[in-house]
DNA sequence: GGCGATGTTGATCACCCGTTCAAACGACGA
DNA sequence: TCGTCGTTTGAACGGGTGATCAACATCGCC
């Protein structure tokens, strides 16, 4: 049945990304060649501004949102002056990442560093904003290679670090459970992911018992 | 500086539902007057042919390549079929997540009803294909309000009849540890949606960590 | 002053999207 | 045989999108 000139179109249709319009030289640099067009400096404070909206965007009305107009509509500029800044659209979406990235690190390393590491840990793995923003990507990640790639750098960068201070803090203490290091890291941060993700829709059944079997079994570990 | 042109704009850009086209009247209905526009049978083979195309589009490409164009293109069939059987994308997609959870529901049902409920459960949780689709629709409730809603209801409805089954399989023995059924619930179903998304993305330290660390606490559990 | 680098702007291209429409198609009962 | 009703089709509308371009503005430095 039909099936009759459905069958031939686009046998591969381009994906998502639209394989990159190829570089273009214009203003042939001094030692490397090829340059493809004019990018605003890295330092401009318009650019600090767009990363900012575009964050906002996505906190706001997720990632499917942040397209490069709507971002210019929320910072108040010329849909233009983002491509000036950011050529493609994944570059937006990378520097924002990678700011979100950076102030996570620093947060966890401010955790693993205070007097109370273990608990401080937990406390950022339920934060709500951060925690929120990073889901947003991880959803962009099945779609956005470049996006994917930097993202797994990352948490797997943020696991072994965790993992290697929580040995250090705990490990003899976890052993005696027949569990390791990385698999608390594992557990704390998807429970906190959890409690966080389900807050949004709305579906709150057993999260102040889990939040206190969590802390309870923390209490537990620190003696 | 700027900010010339670009604040009297929109001020509150209609958000992603276009606001429905408001019902029309076509064929004046025996009881009820406004009906909006013929409809597909609900038995159609098409149109379980065109929500078979939409589930593997948001499995493969993302929820955010769902567009109905795409599913039309994917089931070969024209996209004004789709809208013939779906007036609105959103009816698609909520199609497609309702045809899911009844599914998932009867996965669970079956788990809670075999001879080892507990680590049924937890291999379902942990089972790749239903709960990526699921996660899908997780990030797709952000921006669709009438999605959203139902999956909601759905979260709710699933918790409270695992934390009833496992209250009364496990009641006791979980309150020498002082924890609830509701609250393992809770920690069973997010440490295996961790899992899953992380393993969509290439991170894998800890799991196996993790996994045994789980199945020596259910054991515990089952003495 | 002039000149180049840097920043900014509005227009424009080609594409994909949701949705609607009028016109056909096909089976089935009168 | 004709009319009807559910189904299917192709075209069209209005709008959002990523990206590119040529021009203009601004600033610092010679």
């Amino acid at each position: 049945m039909a099936a009759a000139i459905w069958d031939r179109i686009k046998p591969e249709q381009k994906s998502v990304v639209p394989q990159a319009p190829c570089a273009r030289v214009i203003g042939s640099y001094a030692g490397t060649m090829v340059q493809k067009r004019r990018i605003g400096a890295e330092s401009s404070e318009t650019r600090a501004r767009i990363v900012d909206a575009a964050e906002q965007v996505i906190r706001d009305e997720g990632y499917a949102a942040a397209s490069s107009r709507r971002v210019a509509l929320r910072a108040e500029l010329p849909p233009s002056l983002v491509h000036y800044y950011f050529p493609t659209t994944d570059d937006l979406l990378l520097s924002v990442f990678r700011r979100g990235a950076q102030q996570s690190d620093a947060m966890i390393d401010q955790a693993l560093a205070s007097d109370d590491p273990v608990r401080a840990l937990w406390r950022f793995f339920t934060d709500t904003s951060r925690t929120a923003l990073a889901m947003e990507f991880v959803a962009l990640a099945n779609h956005r290679k470049a996006i994917r790639a930097e993202i797994t750098r990352h948490s797997e960068a943020m696991r072994a670090r965790q993992t290697a201070c929580l040995d250090r803090l705990l490990g003899p203490k976890l052993a005696e459970q027949g569990m390791t290091a990385a698999a608390m890291s594992v557990l704390l941060a998807s429970a906190g992911r959890a409690l966080v993700m389900e807050k949004g829709l709305d579906v709150s059944a057993g999260h102040d018992d889990a939040r206190h079997a969590v802390e309870r079994w923390l209490d537990k570990l620190l003696t």
